[in-house]
DNA sequence: ATCTTTACTGACCAGGTGGTCAGTAAAGGA
DNA sequence: TCCTTTACTGACCACCTGGTCAGTAAAGAT
């Protein structure tokens, strides 16, 4: 599918794949322009799909290597897992919000990919997150201790609740992230995490005994 | 500025915005066409212009009215006001839900102008919503019962952290509203309180003496 | 030296966009 | 009856889109 891609020289085929994520980044999927990436990548409008075949793969191919970087950045967090939720979350939400300010063109990316994508993929990104959204899940709950919770909560339903407050927190910061500078970066992963330890704390006295 | 389009008959000013309407709530504010539009309303490619000068002044007028009725729906939840908190959005997203079921062009519609919406006309927008947005924050404030609360709790931050909840809520159902057949309308509609409720009962806990 | 294969190119295409404006037809005035 | 004004129309415009493919130039084979 991509071999002609893959036979170029590997600085090549980077300086290609991060003209294409930009254009993707700034304005999702229907609103980036090949012809603007050509441009971005000085390559002619032939190669570009002599490379990638169509959009849609180019932007399939981008979304399997973006997904590989995120993946390699959050296995970070599995070195140390926490077995209180709250600081197991807290642990992985600070790396996240790292990923955030180090990498805005793959985290403008995904947020896209996520929101802002046409029904004729979604299928396509479907299968490509499912298998890592799993995993993710699963080691949230592997030898987490349970035993702090009170008797009456039902803990998936706890942590949907968690998920759902740190969703909130990162497409409420969604907006800024764009226009962080890099010296203000780590600033601002401490305001964020600090802002998640707020809340959890309510959290939590709703939820353990 | 709309004068040549208020001076045609009510019913074809109804059948003409309706039409645009659900072109803007289909595909957001880009995507949507004019060709679209004057096809589904059934009058030719210059009037639609005539009557409203561009795509933009057209969209704004319809972000008008549409805050319009939106406006006037809500003010239900105005007529009673139980004074916890908790209730008191409870009572007021059971309104929302209920529009959003009932009126799921106007809802579609609102919510691509909230996520999708083009920088240039983000500012025409902020100045139409942030009235209505202060007047809705500054209702659920008067004669809150504050005494509930524990002493260390930041009240402001506490009802952040509930309209956080609310949000995702919300938008974790967005996709399926769009689907939604008129007689489960209802049943959807105590199936989000229910989980309101469900995620209320450990935030109180968390908040409350 | 000639032929073949490969990698690449950019002018071109059909189809779509928001927007325009000379022209028309009907109503109102003299 | 003729003239003006008003409301409206649709063919047309410039521009942009993703995608194509005949042609080219260089490398390799004989």
């Amino acid at each position: 599918m991509y071999e002609n891609f893959e036979r170029i020289p590997p600085d090549e085929q980077a300086r290609i794949l991060e003209s294409c994520l930009e254009e993707f980044a700034l304005h999702g999927y229907e609103k980036a322009s090949t012809n603007a990436m050509v441009k971005r990548a000085n390559i002619p409008k032939g190669t570009l799909f002599f490379y990638f075949g169509s959009k849609k793969d180019l932007y399939l191919y981008l979304i399997d290597r973006a997904v590989e970087r995120f993946v390699a950045f959050m296995s970070q967090a599995n070195d140390e897992l926490p077995s209180d939720l709250f600081e197991r979350l807290l642990h992985r939400s600070k790396i996240r919000f790292q990923f955030a300010i180090q990498e805005p063109n793959l985290y403008q990316f995904f947020y896209h990919a996520l929101i802002n994508t046409p029904e004729s993929i979604q299928s396509d990104l479907q299968s490509r997150y499912s298998t890592y959204a799993l995993a993710s899940r699963q080691s949230l709950y592997e030898g987490l201790d349970r035993s702090k919770f009170k008797d009456g909560i039902d803990i998936e339903q706890a942590i949907e609740l968690v998920y759902l407050v740190l969703e909130g927190i990162l497409s409420r910061y969604a907006g800024l992230l764009k226009k962080i500078q890099p010296d203000e970066g780590l600033q601002l992963v401490e305001k964020l995490t600090d802002e998640c330890r707020g809340y959890f704390e309510i959290l939590k006295q709703g939820m353990y005994k």
